[in-house]
DNA sequence: AGTGTGACCATTAACGTGATTGGTCATAAT
DNA sequence: ATTATGACCAATCACGTTAATGGTCACACT
């Protein structure tokens, strides 16, 4: 299953539209083949035979572009996540399997698609609505697991849910921002599964 | 008490010498003011009324007189560290002042001397072994709030010690590590207080 | 209405070049 | 031996200039 993350971009003119279709197909090839930097909407425009002004009509911006491909690859990352969050066990499995497969999906996104993640580091660090989005999303995965984790009685249920969710959150921020992923590459995966290991301690009962 | 960091930095020539002093005074105040980057060795040079080559006698490169200068920065941040700690009445106190201390007094260092914080953020980012020295003596100190903790009962003792050090470490990295805090800056104070008592529950024996 | 563009503008990036920079060394005075 | 330097080099930086870029708009065609 995959996510339709409703693009709440910059977008303007038709939200259906083939120019639109081909225009983020452009874009995801152009960017992933020569970054986001070195394609400029001009490169977009040739590629697809109509004139800059036209894409125009359908982004309010070249960010806004940036924004759709970064918000397909978030999407990819999130749906791995979920699916590996579904085959898990008890709330601790599922835990382990959302930190584990976020980062390792986060990472092979690194080694396979650079300058695709090149756009995920810039959307990090100027905090683009599709990575707020993204983050709200997978705070909500790891809110269902808390949930199902309190009711099964394998975590703890003192603490405010918002207050763990939050918490837990900011601990794997350097195994899940992109920004800071690239900074813990060197302490992985060992770091990882060691946060991992405390962040569950926290919430024994 | 101050903390005298044997600098193993690239230094070279006598150890003990005024002009070594009169260089590190240099630097400090040039550095402060006018940023790593744009102060040049000749800068440096004239502000001591020496030759450039002269100061390549005492320091291996420039990049030796940043590293004493981040040097003397990391000190006082573990200087306040330590302090705020010994103030500490139990051991979660002690955990608590730690982290905040360290924290606060890195923001205070950004806000009060921002180009000194340059330095720091590109020692950091370039893993100057200045750094690699900070961060394991504030390993050391948190290690031993740790085993004062085990001892008292108010931790728990089975995780291994050095595994429970290394992944509270992690956890407090947006917090510490001056590269990732410019980037939690808008989560501060909250997110801080929220990841220590989720550091201090996965220490409930 | 919807589709499509060339001409245009302010801002930014690329470019070449000449000056600086970090760093060394042979040498000199003490 | 210690103190001290000017001359020197390759690599990098600052710089003005030029070209390209993101973005708009009036207009034309259907």
């Amino acid at each position: 299953m995959k996510t339709q993350s409703k693009g709440i971009a910059a977008t303007r003119g038709p939200a259906e539209h083939s120019v639109r279709d081909q225009i983020v197909k452009a874009a995801r090839e152009c960017f992933a083949h020569y970054g986001y930097d070195k394609t400029t909407v001009s490169d977009l425009a040739r590629e697809i035979g109509f004139s800059k002004a036209y894409i125009y009509r359908f982004f309010e911006s070249k960010q806004a572009i940036g924004a759709a491909i970064c918000g397909e690859c978030v999407d990819g990352l999130f749906d791995q996540a979920r699916e590996a969050v579904g085959q898990g066990g008890d709330a601790t499995d599922k835990l382990r399997r959302f930190a584990r497969t976020v980062t390792t999906a986060t990472v092979e996104l690194l080694f396979t698609d650079r300058k695709l993640y090149e756009i995920a580091v810039h959307a990090s660090s100027e905090n683009w609505e599709v990575v707020r989005a993204y983050t709200e999303r997978l705070q909500g995965l790891l809110e269902e697991i808390l949930k199902e984790g309190r009711e099964t009685g394998e975590f703890e249920r003192k603490t405010p849910l918002d207050e763990t969710r939050r918490s837990i959150f900011y601990a794997f921020k350097p195994f899940f921002d992109p920004v800071f992923l690239e900074r813990s590459l060197d302490l992985l995966p060992d770091a990882q599964t060691e946060v991992t290991g405390l962040v569950l301690r926290s919430l024994a009962p």
